[in-house]
DNA sequence: TTGTTATTTTGACACCGTCAAGATAGACAG
DNA sequence: CTGTCTATCTTGACGGTGTCAAAATAACAA
């Protein structure tokens, strides 16, 4: 005689015993609890009753809920990445251009995953040496941004004013506070954000050729 | 006759039933502890007992968990606005000056006390309507900023490249992301720090002079 | 089939924020 | 001084949370 020749579930509800891939269940709920109600409104509990599993579940495939945070930190800066590496890889693209789109993906990013992009660049996850995966993901991003301004020393044939690594570190902190201006209308509206982000290209520009 | 001479205690031991400062007793500590153990390590009830109070004696002089919170974030833009002040006032100081201890003492609180200004720029704060005394602290303290541009253009007596809200906007910016990379160590060593806002220093005077 | 292992569950514990009701003491009017 | 008022503080209680230990279950390999 078979196996049951029931589905994979004992219980008639698709609520089978083993989840099947319980690990990303968790990581998209996760993701949506956090960019929709926040940091704070995110529980093991509630996350767990949201996927259909018993409280205890998800421990056995994050150690933490601060492992699951930087599982979904994670997320977000290979997002970035990904952003990134499109925009490198368009080579037809002048380089202008590449900067522009760089930027804008970079805040628009910011500003549609507010809390998301909070918690990618918080104390917790940064000062807690367990995340070393996660810290190691975001690294690579920022390498990423740095190789844009290796490719426009290359470019010009000449070096810049400043190490492209330092040009990177500069230019990422403008960006990083201008993200956080936008997307809690802290200190400016909204709507401005588009021409602020002018402004910072252009003084960005203005560091390549000085 | 003047007041009762004794001290504000009635029982021996140091618990007056009325604690006579409780307010600024529980924000002192309350700062205490976000700066040193970050503030997930702060809950009311280990506060409360650090005091020397009972758990729930904090909510007549806090509606709230969060009413707490950013009085301790608006006493950290209090300071800021104090720094920003002292640095306006001096009258004798000439600009670039002016412009390198505004930089250097804002970089210094924030890397001295990195969980406070995680807090005062948290997206917590910022989207609860009911903080709104906290974001009038907090914006007062933005507007002294704009002032130091203002007072670059008088000196200047001619209009700068752009205006002085924008160039706050976008050096701020630049100021707060460098903060973040300082203070967490996330892309840069705490070492090169002075060095990279140099540049940035740099990076705004030639905005301002373009 | 049998045993092994990866998953999931139930039960339990300590901690948390916060509300309601009562206790206390300092202020103030008579 | 006496009595009342009110701000302040306490005790008790409730529901919610993260997480550990032990048991149950299912998939799989021999």
């Amino acid at each position: 005689m078979t196996k049951d020749t029931m589905d994979l579930s004992t219980n008639s509800a698709n609520h089978p015993y083993h989840h099947g891939n319980l690990r990303q269940a968790l990581l998209n709920a996760s993701m949506d609890i956090i960019r929709n109600q926040g940091i704070a409104g995110l529980s093991l509990r509630k996350l767990a009753e949201v996927v259909g599993v018993s409280r205890t579940a998800p421990y056995h495939h994050f150690k933490d809920k601060d492992a699951l945070l930087a599982a979904v930190a994670a997320q977000g800066f290979a997002e970035l990445t990904h952003l990134l590496n499109q925009v490198i890889q368009d080579e037809a693209l002048p380089l202008h251009d590449k900067l522009e789109q760089a930027v804008m993906g970079y805040l628009r990013f910011a500003t549609d995953h507010p809390t998301q992009y909070e918690l990618m660049f918080g104390q917790m996850l940064w000062q807690d040496a367990k995340q070393d995966e996660f810290q190691r993901t975001a690294k690579d991003c920022f390498r990423l941004y740095v190789k844009i301004f290796e490719s426009f020393e290359q470019d010009k044939q000449q070096p810049l004013a400043e190490s492209p690594l330092r040009l990177a570190q500069v230019t990422w902190s403008t960006l990083h506070g201008l993200a956080r201006l936008a997307s809690d209308g802290i200190f400016a509206k909204k709507d401005d954000l588009t021409d602020i982000a002018q402004t910072a290209i252009k003084q960005i520009e203005s560091l390549l050729s000085q």
